[in-house]
RNA sequence: GCCUCCGUAGCUCAGCGGCCAGAGCACUCGCCUUGUAAGCGAGUGGUCGAGGGUUCGACUCCCUCCGGGGGCUCCA
């Protein structure tokens, strides 16, 4: 008996006949790099049946279905790994998630060691090249085999409407159960595991692991249910790959903010302040304030007015704006000065109405473009305050149009384009938009204002978006509570995406606050207010820039920008008149007259990350020259001193985002 | 907020139910200084995160709080 099969590769497409009774494994032989098929576009095990006539398609490891597979089925083998150390575990769910899997345990909390002793029984499941066997199963037969597994049981029966053991990512089905076996060479059975598959053909195809570390998660992700242990790892096709994904990991970890606002003295997180409040060192002050600066010089450029507002208010006017009643667990709890209660305000648009609804308005004023640095306070949970990305007290370099309402569009496209101009000034080059709005679905109370309201605004911001000629993500459900929004994502040097910037439309503060103007007709009108912050916040964008440039920063911003050293204590003179030369011209110069030795001078300046070292020696004393150590270690000779300020005063006022800062080479 | 791990000098980290708590770097002082990533020596520096408890005795064990890492949840 013969088959006609179409088999289907990415690059070709021809027929076999095939002899014999058909499997995927059959067809693929010991290709290791094939791990599933498809079968008429249904993702399925290697090892099952062929209908005559299919059409097939191999799916190889390095997929996007493939990584899916591999790392699902080491999800299994940590499963089966972790039961045989623990015998009394309860098995969660495991599904593969970016770089990785996880599978969730009802277990005591789990030690390094454990992790470690896992990984170990893990190589031997892997040795054991234990054949991955997919078998239907009825309801009963299933809750009879998984009768010690109280969360199995659970998915059996919400098994209509819920996901299997890998989550959202592989639905059962409604029809059919499947168990995964894990099936010895010698025929007996491992373990075994509800699960829709499909798996890899055994478990030798899995050549590059690790267990990544454990934490806590709740079952169904939901509070009020079991706290499972969350065990981590990840999977890739070799171990290249897999030293791979471990270098990057450990290049975001070089680049840390955190890490490196210690050692380039930046910013400090002192304790006797409380959690997730900033102080700015020195040196973080000139990036803060070179920032600052850039920002305000472009809000003028754009058309804003600067303004300025206070850190405290009468809560009253949190409730005018629906702050408090939309916003209240955000904001810290309030003052009490003899009755009255104060609040620290945990944004600045109130205060920006009350600058418009100070007078009369006409229409020939708007757009009105109000813009300040407000520092504003959110009583954000301690649990996600992170470094500067994730803070308390919070420098918005924030701004609010008001337009009317055929004024919109542009505004927004205004606002976008300024946004997208100071990203790009930044060195942040590779964007998309991501469109956030109202949730249709069971949220909608947490919303203001009407569907025809939200209808208009986020058509509005939609179309703008589209035209931008950039990508734009939908984020439903991502609004604030008063209107959509468009924010920027930017993606730093090593691919990771940031919410930068944002933009989002309010039709409903104007309205709240009673902001009117007066038309050309003589009529009252009320005006459309929109909220944008071009850095977000500005210790936010500094933690992110450190991390984008590992905080070799571009001239413009270093901290000190040109770093003088001598060869010896004789040349600091030659070496100081040149300094001098620079500063006035505004450059931010030091120079490193200790006795420490050459070597070590040029070792601080390089873990300084200094875009410019000057050296001085005798050569070129003698020369009228200056020598020049760049940051990627590149070395230029007795340079005339006139060259190297005229090209220093160049790079800098360029604000050059490159050359020469674009290669770091510091040590780990 | 929840789970988990952690908190010893400015930094990175040793240490231990019982002399007076250590190292390297940093800092200070002295000597030294000629070409691109650590010269030599000495010294200063700690209420061992805070408070409470157990104990003859606590940096060490227990509890609470504060702070941090990782994750969950939340949120933008």
């Amino acid at each position: 008996m013969s088959f006609s099969i179409t088999i289907v590769r990415a690059d070709s497409r021809h027929e076999q006949v095939i002899e014999t009774t058909t499997t995927g494994l059959d067809l693929f032989g010991d290709d290791k790099r094939i791990v599933a098929i498809r079968v008429n576009g249904d993702l399925v095990d290697l090892q099952r049946e062929i209908p005559q006539g299919a059409v097939v398609e191999p799916v190889e490891v390095d997929s996007p279905d493939g990584l899916n597979i591999l790392r699902h089925s080491t999800g299994h083998v940590t499963a089966q790994a972790l039961q045989r150390l623990h015998a009394d575990a309860k098995l969660g769910i495991g599904p593969p998630i970016t770089d990785g899997y996880y599978y969730d345990f009802q277990v005591q909390p789990l030690t390094p060691d454990d992790l470690k002793a896992i990984e170990k029984t893990m190589s031997q499941i892997v040795k054991e090249r234990q054949r991955f066997v997919r078998r239907v199963v009825t309801d009963d037969q299933a809750r009879e085999e998984l009768a010690s597994e109280p969360f199995k049981l659970e998915l059996i029966t919400d098994k209509a409407k819920a996901s299997a053991d890998d989550g959202s990512a592989v639905e059962v089905g409604g029809a059919d159960l499947t168990m995964y076996d894990n099936v010895r060479r010698d025929g007996t059975v491992a373990w075994k595991d509800l699960c829709r598959g499909p798996h890899v053909p055994d478990t030798g195809y899995i050549r590059a692991f690790s267990v990544t570390r454990a934490s806590a998660a709740y079952w169904r992700g939901d509070q009020s249910k079991a706290q499972l242990q969350r065990v981590y790892g990840t999977a890739w096709p070799t171990k290249d790959d897999l030293a791979a994904y471990e270098h990057r990991l450990a290049e975001a970890a070089r680049r840390d903010h955190r890490k490196l606002g210690l050692e380039l003295d930046l910013f400090s997180f002192p304790e006797e302040l409380g959690a997730g409040l900033p102080v700015f060192h020195p040196k973080g002050g000139v990036i803060k304030r070179e920032m600052e600066d850039y920002v305000r010089q472009q809000h003028i450029d754009y058309g804003f007015d600067y303004v300025g507002t206070p850190h405290i208010a009468r809560e009253q006017l949190f409730y005018t704006s629906g702050h408090l009643p939309y916003y209240g667990d955000f904001m810290f709890p309030p003052i009490d000065d003899d009755g009255q209660n104060y609040r620290l305000k945990a944004m600045n648009c109130p205060m920006h109405n009350l600058i418009f609804a100070s007078r009369g308005r006409s229409y020939r004023e708007l757009p009105m473009r109000l813009f300040e640095f407000g520092t504003v306070y959110r009583n954000e949970k301690s649990g996600v305050l992170q470094g500067l990305t994730r803070v308390r007290s919070i420098t918005q370099d924030d701004s609010h149009s008001y337009v009317t309402s055929d004024q919109v569009a542009d505004e927004i496209r205004h606002l976008l384009n300024f946004v997208l101009k100071l990203l790009r000034d930044f060195g942040l080059n590779d964007f998309y938009l991501e469109l956030s709005t109202r949730d249709e679905g069971k949220k909608k109370d947490k919303f203001l204002g009407t569907d025809d309201q939200w209808e208009v605004a986020t058509r509005t911001l939609e179309a703008v978006g589209r035209a931008s000629g950039l990508d734009l993500v939908a984020d439903p459900g991502g609004a604030a509570f008063y209107g959509p929004k468009i924010s920027v994502q930017a993606k730093d040097a090593i691919g990771r995406t940031w919410q930068m910037s944002t933009i989002q439309l309010d039709f409903m503060q104007p309205e709240r606050f009673g902001l009117e103007y007066t038309a050309s007709d003589g009529s009252h009108q009320t005006p459309v207010m929109i909220h944008s912050a071009k850095f977000g916040s500005i210790e936010r964008f500094l933690g992110v820039l450190t991390e984008h440039y590992a905080g070799a920063f571009p001239a413009w911003l270093s901290p000190v920008q040109v770093l003088g050293v001598p060869v010896a204590d004789e040349f600091t003179d030659h070496l100081r008149g040149f300094l001098d030369t620079l500063a006035a011209s505004g450059v931010r110069v030091e120079l490193d007259a200790s006795d420490d030795r050459f070597g070590k001078k040029i070792r601080n300046a390089t873990k300084q990350k200094v875009p410019f070292i000057l050296i001085a020696g005798g050569d070129d004393r003698d020369a009228g020259a200056i020598s020049f150590r760049y940051r990627d270690g590149s070395q230029r000779n007795q340079v005339p001193l006139e060259v190297a300020a005229s090209e220093i005063i160049a790079h800098i006022a360029e604000r050059r985002n490159d050359d020469p800062s674009a290669t770091d080479v510091s040590e780990a």
